[in-house]
DNA sequence: CGAAGACTTGACGGCGGTCAACATTGGTGG
DNA sequence: CCACCAATGTTGACCGCCGTCAAGTCTTCG
């Protein structure tokens, strides 16, 4: 039903058409996606939401009638299975492409559920398509988060398919470590990452309890410590060796002429 | 270094400007994918190849100079880890696009196997980035592309990641019979897939041991019977409700208009 | 016919799931 | 300020799916 408007449900805010972000020095966070193309072509823009809590803002089965942008804080991407079983198909960081798979009109194969303190903005679709047809600069930064997203998924497979649970995690969290300094949202040793044990446990394959084990032996083994949310890296070297990381493919987004 | 002729070494047959397949009725099955714009604009082209038994056409860390798409046989994209492990990202049947996620050059993050019988025609970067800047149709192809290549890549992170080895299998049979009905290449009730246990084990997180006790358990209900390259679905409907399948998304790359 | 690879089956073990109990945290209202 | 409650985190005991190891069979091909 009412799908075009749930962002909007979602917070009394709405249409801010004055912007945090667009332009401004906050938004070096998206050097790897250059959505800023996107965000400086004004007309494309419908409106800026704002969430303050938890809130699914497409739900599966739906049809995305908008292009949606990630601007500042967590979200996920995840289906839930008829059992309840639930796999979480991407993280969504500041800057990234929310429904990057849906510039065609179908049904939303994924839900996706902004974390706290989220601002998204939306496009137009129709609008976006012509000036990708018309803008060859933004056509190729769609192409790049296309692969972007694809490598990402890519690894992501890799380590659902190939990784033991500490390996999973190690892994994880280097990527978030890395996306996170690349986009110069790290300060101090410590990194804020606001998901639960569960979330990791529902993106790596696992369960929250093993999840829970695993940390405890990494810390044990002082190569990171992750608890309330703050994320220290003990020891990067070891860390990367046991992951198997190699992080070349968080740049894959990177346009480079 | 002879990176560009990988593909040459594999056959003496190379450039075969007269091609099977184009504009032809043999080329039929690739409708899903709308390669043929592509194969269409003939200037793009740069060769076809052959190879008659199992190749490693492209290696990780090379950088792809070409786009190269499969016309006929069966490939496999897979990543190897340091220790041995190896991850089949996905499998390439005929119509699929090989190197999506190349079409900017950098060094490949996985490595492309062509199995037995199979032909794959090369283009041009450089020429098809022109196009897709000018040829608004092939562009929208390549975005259709790239939501199908997302969508499945979704699909094979939820078996990855939450289900159990008997409903990988499953939904992977699924996967194929589907795919390869859409395109027409199904003769009778039984489907030929020329595939390894090991494959199947390597695609979905398993040990080759574990998938023949799977397919023994599978072919005991009387779901499926694999055995020898041939695929008979003896019971799709709970097969079906086993795997939890659901083939809306192998129709994402059709271009909706 | 011999060798190499793929398939098959059984025995055993471990990683990670399940179940259960409890601690901790954070938010809410009396 | 504190009692209360729900969500989250923590730990232990036990179990099962799937990995490991081993032995043997079947297929293919030179």
């Amino acid at each position: 039903m009412s799908q075009k408007n749930s962002l909007m449900t979602a917070s009394a805010v709405g249409a801010k058409n004055d912007g945090l972000a667009v332009n401004s020095q906050g938004f070096t966070f998206a050097s790897t996606l250059d959505w800023r193309r996107l965000e400086s072509i004004q007309a494309v823009r419908i409106r800026q939401s704002i969430v303050t809590k938890p809130t699914t803002v497409l739900k599966q089965g739906q049809i995305a009638t908008s292009f949606y942008s990630l601007l500042e804080g967590w979200g996920l991407r995840y289906r839930l299975l008829s059992d309840g079983r639930r796999q979480i198909l991407s993280f969504l960081l500041p800057g990234d492409p929310v429904t990057l798979s849906a510039l065609s009109p179908r049904p939303l194969a994924y839900s996706v559920q902004l974390l706290s303190e989220a601002v998204v903005s939306e496009f137009d679709i129709d609008l976006m398509n012509r000036h990708m047809r018309e803008n060859d600069e933004l056509r190729q930064s769609a192409n790049a988060c296309f692969e972007r997203e694809l490598a990402m998924a890519d690894e992501h497979m890799i380590n659902l398919g190939r990784r033991s649970a500490k390996e999973r995690i190690a892994h994880l969290m280097l990527e978030f470590d890395t996306l996170l300094h690349m986009r110069g949202a790290v300060h101090g040793g410590q990194i804020f990452i606001p998901l639960r044990q569960r979330h990791l446990a529902d993106a790596l394959g696992l369960t929250t309890i093993h999840v829970n084990r695993t940390l405890r032996a990494l810390r044990d083994e002082k190569l990171i410590d992750l608890r309330g949310g703050i994320l220290s890296i003990l020891d990067r070297e070891r860390l990367m060796a046991l992951a198997g990381f190699d992080g070349a493919y968080l740049s894959a987004g990177t346009v480079t002429g």
